[in-house]
DNA sequence: CTGTTAGCGCGTTCAT
DNA sequence: ATGAACGCGCTAACAG
């Protein structure tokens, strides 16, 4: 049925190491003999068993991505970074969603460990120790993508999202305000959660603005979040006079609940935030952002996991990619 | 150095075969024998070699996913579908960016059958003859999403594009409009192309309204090229009361573009389009849009996969799943 | 219920 | 430059 290598090694009237050689490029092959062989091969549809190979040379070229959600703009664009990257390197990718269920990334860890990939990229999660320990038990390098470990032990590329909310929010800051309320992410993420709401408390304190607890509200990252946390701050007897969102998605619902309450942005608030998903650049006003490079997280960690799966030794095992805050229109002097 | 089955069966005193069957839920076990085959497992910290399964079984429960770019939110969508039934099924997904290139598309098509992926799915290119012939090669099934083959004769399911931009428009024409324009994708492409600016051709028609070749512009499905059209439109001495644009993407372009000229959306000019993205609704005046299931056109292909791979026959190998108009704000009266 | 024995398709010495 | 033979880790008959 299927064709294999002593197959096309019989049609050329040579040995299957012979047959072998030519496949794999090895220059010890008189190239009249690796004509004959290429020939075999063509008459007969030849295709290399990618899984007998892995098996006998123990590499599959095959990389494993645990991702939180694909559909999720942020992480599809990470993705595609990773996807380049591997491609240019001929890997293939192994996509594995895990909607930041911490039993569902153990869990896909395992399997992608079974199936003998070369290489993992562990992407936007929470690592715990059980990860730690999950990945311990690997015997292929690692790389965390757009998020770290609280040790550091593990080789990570990521923004520092500290310092991108401190970025944001002191932009704000710039511009005269001083009543500034956060729409952030839940604090139990050390990332895209608590790093930021970090971020907005030094930007505060650097100003001498004091920190009230009724200027901050926790979302959930999306825009129906945003809408909710906006409509509690238009309720307050004190308003504030600009929104940092801990995303972009959150200020732009933001935004439009402010509209939709025949406000303006930036005239009656300012909003800032950060991520610059490609829908910054398509709301009216255009969204004021600090540009997190989600594509080069995923190329530059792909590429950082190449250097690893060669056993290249590498300098910084710990990358830290800049930010960049992006003015647009969202964001005015009080 | 990696523990293999031979290690576990010494270390709980039996043979091969029963380390095999504890591993593969073969119910042939004693109960006893099982626990301390489970034991030795434990102890050893043994790890089944997919690769090795994959070799001996000739399965890898891995199916190959060839998408045009992950980071398009609509594929986006649909790889999403397609990874909950895979994992459902307890199949893994390879993934493969091929930016609608044909030449790339066959060049992956290949690695994938490489890897001896038990099925394959692909989606959202144009199918050539080429692709037919590189389908044929293959001994594992195949179901295109998201795409058809022009013969009809590969498995697959996606929705009717032609009908879908026919009630897109006809919405239009029952709110009285009659100089409806359309910003087309390119006709070279037979699903978001060719099949929507046919719908709209017959829209019109049944209304007997007048086909005006200055009232078709062709964009590229994105934000920019929805903005270039628009500002044709706006430029013309007899400007069109309504906009059909086959993508939300181009029709978000567009009413950025008309609001950014100083007019209004419904009131000057109605819009209307065809996929609902998750922008559609986070825009002002919110998008009426035709929807097109996308989470579901990945589900239905992956689901539709798997009784190909169980050799399960069925009853309906090319599927069109339905779309719905959803009436937003961006729709007025004439 | 359990063990023995062949392969699965290919990379890789080691000879020649 | 080429071939013979072994083994990668596991599944799948076949015996018992």
């Amino acid at each position: 049925m299927t064709v294999t290598i002593y197959d096309v090694a019989r049609e050329a009237g040579v040995s299957m190491a012979t047959v072998s050689r030519v496949v794999n490029n090895n220059p010890n092959v008189k190239p009249q003999t690796r004509k004959k062989v290429y020939e075999a091969i063509e008459r007969l549809g030849y295709r290399p068993n990618a899984v007998a190979r892995g098996l006998a040379s123990k590499k599959t070229t095959t990389v494993g991505v645990v991702i939180p959600d694909i559909s999720n703009s942020i992480f599809a664009e990470v993705a595609r970074g990773i996807e380049d990257i591997a491609n240019m390197y001929h890997y293939n990718i192994i996509l594995c969603n895990a909607d930041k269920k911490k039993e569902k990334e153990i869990r896909v860890i395992n399997t992608l460990l079974e199936k003998q990939v070369d290489g993992l990229l562990f992407m936007g999660g929470v690592v715990t120790e059980d990860h730690v320990q999950a990945f311990r038990t690997a015997s292929v390098p690692i790389v965390l993508c757009a998020t770290t470990d609280e040790h550091g032990i593990i080789p990570s590329v990521d923004i520092d999202h500290e310092a991108a909310a401190f970025d944001a929010v002191n932009t704000l800051i710039r511009h005269g305000h001083r009543d500034i309320a956060m729409i952030s992410g839940t604090l139990q993420d050390p990332a895209n959660g608590f790093a930021r709401f970090q971020g907005y408390k030094r930007a505060l304190e650097g100003a001498g603005v004091e920190y009230k607890e009724d200027l901050v509200r926790i979302g959930n990252y999306r825009y129906e979040s945003g809408v909710e946390a906006m409509k509690y701050f238009l309720g307050l007897k004190k308003r504030p006079t600009a929104i940092f969102a801990a995303t972009d998605e959150m200020a732009i619902g933001a935004i439009h609940c402010i509209q939709d309450a025949g406000l303006k942005v930036p005239d009656d608030f300012s909003v800032i935030s950060v991520d610059n998903i490609r829908m910054a650049s398509m709301v009216r006003p255009q969204l004021t952002t600090v540009a997190q490079p989600m594509y080069d997280i995923g190329a530059v960690a792909m590429r950082l996991l190449t250097k690893l799966m060669k056993k290249e030794n590498v300098e910084h095992s710990r990358v830290i990619l800049p930010h960049e805050t992006i003015l647009r229109l969202s964001v005015s002097e009080v």
